[in-house]
DNA sequence: CATGAATGAGGGTTCATTCAT
DNA sequence: GATGAATGAACCCTCATTCAT
């Protein structure tokens, strides 16, 4: 009395969590409109009245499939990262698990998606979107700030300022790439961004002085 | 006489030009699915009749809203950028209307929120975006690559990969800005991003290596 | 508690098959381009969505609607006309089942009217139609063919194209009879086709030759 | 100035005969309810204010195309028919008309299925119909009299019926040539349809007799 | 005479949601 | 817990018709 397996071999699992694993599949694949209830359901291998069983309407739905994305990702960075002593390590680190992530798994193309999508359309969904990338923006400031405390990185830029440039690389890069993955390598696309990135934040004063100068006489 | 303005003020262009201009409107604040052939129609002040006479059908156009769109904001920056002859300048530029366009009207938004609902919905529509997306690639490459002969960017850096980076920097500040617009101020942080961009690119070869050194150890 | 009848009387039944009832009686009185969605849903006592429920979309509808009632008239002559054991009177109780459908109640001119506005409209509907022809006339050849072996019918005449003019005339009798039913009384019209029909295949080879020699001379 | 061709090579008449003859095409083609105002006014070139200027509406251009159609098949018949002094030779005549008219172009085709569409439709033109009907139905049984009253044909017969069994058997032959012009040959189906029936016409009465009473036993 | 633009009613279809069983 | 049937609002689209120019 395993749980039973579809004919795609693709495990269905019973229950209000299979529901919700099957509804992020759709989510991420149609979009939030242009998932019906009814695909999600039969997708499921369920009824719509069980599903409706389970959760509210869809909206309730696709807050728990976000919520759970976002938790599940942010958990994982988290362990991934916490471990590691050096912030530049660190932030070559995120990089690399967004690169694979965005290769290999749908999990942050569902919350890019949707969080656009939200944008013009749900004002709560999209605050929950908000708050995630405040966290993230966070994170990275604490990184970047204790690198600049334990003398790694160069002390006359602004954590905040630098953290928004860090996440904004690695999020055009995966919109990049899932517009046009045959022209796109995330993987070595992030890798360049992370590389730019260090280079800049670990360059000697004086260096940056002669560089920006040659820049801003525009 | 004059045309009549609509309760919210905005002036109401009668025939096909004015139902385009509704439709990016309507498009740009609700997205596509978002916005019914009725929305637009009473926006646009005339009935859905009218609209079907101009247009075969919603996706037509959408299709010609994202067209006049890309090509209104292509040639814009061609005209202000063609004069600039420091590729360095140019590119300060390019992110400087980008935050400009961001920051006051709806164009750019139009665009990157339509082309992430695209992604699961409109291969054909999506296709177009991802011209639009490699002919920008492909502007900031040329503009490096001028960089990179004229002795101003260093030469051990790939073209192609500095502007996937660039270009995505913008997309990233533009994406975090639209989701929270309180908290990202998007011609600051655009400005970051071409300064550390400008520092990697304009960076002395010696202080490249030791800068790199140091974040490599991985 | 028993069902519900409407205002004209007639009994409505609920579900599937209730539907599929009415729908066939409205595209009898209205041929199929004439009929509505929401004429059949309100005339079945239902909603627009009830029917969508239980039918893919309207030619659906009409599908199962057209191969009930083929499949009923098919059933039923052949129920009628296995145990007779005379080719002759065989032939005669068809054209009397006809005759009395056409008077009494709608199947036969549901079944006409919807091949003739296939004709030009649906080209898979209009292939039902023509198989179900096929049958009719193979039905009719066969009948024909072992009159002939029996020596009840001459042996000079082509099955095959005896039962096209059989058919033919059951056929032009109904279509002039559901045009004029004031002047036309389908049972003895009927009566008169299959008394000449039977006259001709039962004729002496002698009265035959004399009677076509007259008439060839053309 | 001659009038212009369009590019298919069929020439297009401007003014109301153009409209009508293109009017007609469609509907043939397509059904009354199929064929939308649009569609005409293209396909004759002009627009649909043009249409609209010499047809009331949509109806009145049915019924003239009805009318014109029937005038000159009806016409046609009379001219061909008249000068022929033998009924038999006359009836021949017209199933051979109306199976060349089948085989060869539209016209017949246009009546009749617009004749069935107009039933479960448009009572004004379905009375046209009926009356055409009866007139056609008044000419054969003139012809069958006019036999009967020369010896030709036998006196036994109600000629109102045989006109009805022989005009019955020209339609249910076209509606099987048009249903299934691969299966049915309408020329020799149509000859056999005469053939029979003046071998029916022409039987002497004893052999009549002897094979009505065998029929008719059921 | 003729056109291009526009109307408005109605048609087929989808879909989130409800509810008796 | 779960199902099948049904609802009703909204959506995209078509089409006969009108009218100022």
């Amino acid at each position: 009395m395993a749980t039973p397996a579809n004919g795609r071999g693709r495990r269905i699992e019973p229950g209000k969590g299979g529901i919700l694993l099957t509804a992020i599949d759709c989510f991420t694949r149609h979009g939030y409109a242009g998932t019906s209830i009814d695909r999600i359901a039969r997708a499921a291998g369920v009824t719509k009245g069980a599903l409706y069983y389970h959760f509210r309407d869809k909206e309730q739905l696709l807050f728990e499939a976000v919520k759970e994305r976002i938790g599940a990702f942010e958990s994982y960075v988290l362990g991934k990262v916490e471990p590691i002593a050096d912030p530049a390590k660190s932030l070559r680190a995120i990089a690399r698990i967004c690169a694979e992530n965005a290769a290999t798994d749908n999990h942050r193309r569902f919350i890019l998606t949707l969080m656009v999508e939200a944008l013009d359309t749900n004002v709560t969904l999209s605050g929950e979107f908000r708050e995630m990338l405040r966290r993230f923006r966070s994170f990275h400031r604490h990184l970047i700030r204790s690198g600049q405390e334990s003398g790694l990185f160069r002390n006359d830029v602004d954590a905040s300022a630098a953290a928004e440039t860090f996440v904004g690389g690695i999020l055009g890069a995966e919109v990049q790439f899932y517009q046009d993955p045959e022209a796109i390598d995330v993987r070595s696309s992030l890798e360049t961004h992370v590389d730019q990135f260090l280079a800049w934040l670990t360059m000697p004063p004086d260096a940056q002085r002669r560089a920006t100068q040659s820049a801003r006489e525009v």
